[in-house]
DNA sequence: GTAATTTCTCTAGCAGCTAGAGGTTCAAGA
DNA sequence: TCTTGAACCTCTAGCTGCTAGAGAAATTAC
């Protein structure tokens, strides 16, 4: 049995966040000593590296809910674990595509200015009082 | 004579939003009529402008102060908005990075799952609870 | 047995807004 | 000029996903 340090310790999620996860409905409410600690078995400490893997990759909570609820029902179908996937990636490319375009322009406002000027004629701040400037939409 | 209705139409930034970045000292209080109600000229205007321009571009409110603080002194030194606007080059540029490798991953899994199958199956579900199934780090 | 560490619950805070309640003011048409 | 309906006002609370802190109780190590 874990205390809920050691969960923290094994799978690299803060125990406030634990104790939040608790709370949200992610994992279940884990048996407790007489003292009134959680105490974790080997069900929780894997439930939570799955939660951990979601999060890194950028699954929401409510999506992680959902893959939690087709965990437990094995039988059922995995369209919908799919669907989610998909759509975490296309979210993901939406992200990629939008950074990139301000990347671009970050990029071109900031070479445009060397530094040693004058704020009054700073081309990062002309650039950004000016949308004039900018090459691309964002 | 702007009302806040006709500058938030003007700047696309939302009428809840101008009064915000008001509360956090982003534009300063403007005149108001008898009524109390807001009343805007060309300068809240331009500075509304350069401020939705910013937050596109993803700087933080806080980095928009310093911007702001610069604009309002033409005299000082440009070094720091350009320090600025190479630090959120950076931080753009990480998170595209960390997204690229999270959009690999995540692919993988997704082509990984036909989608047809079981959830006790499921390529998704087993790549998130087994994280060998990962070929890079996240 | 005692001291240090961990755990408990509860509340509040972060960014950057957004939504709603309940009330007042403004602008346009009759 | 009056009326009506849209826009405005302030205030509070909520969103996501945690994080920090207070004050008290339990556990662990020596």
């Amino acid at each position: 049995m874990f205390s809920i340090g050691a969960l923290s310790r094994e799978t690299g999620v803060k125990v406030p966040t634990i104790r939040y996860y608790e709370q949200m409905g992610l994992i279940d409410a884990p048996a407790r000593t007489e003292g009134n600690q959680r105490r974790y078995g080997h069900t929780e400490l894997e439930r939570l590296g799955f939660i951990k893997h979601a999060r890194d990759l950028g699954f929401s909570i409510e999506a992680i809910q959902s893959l939690i609820e087709l965990q437990d029902h094995p039988d059922r179908s995995c369209s919908e674990a799919n669907a989610i996937a998909a759509e975490q990636l296309v979210d993901v490319r939406k992200k990629i595509e939008r950074l990139k375009r301000l990347e671009g322009e970050l990029a071109r406002i900031s070479d445009g200015c060397s530094g040693d000027g004058t704020s009054g004629k700073c081309y990062v701040l002309a650039s950004l009082a000016n949308h004039d400037f900018c090459e691309g939409e964002h």
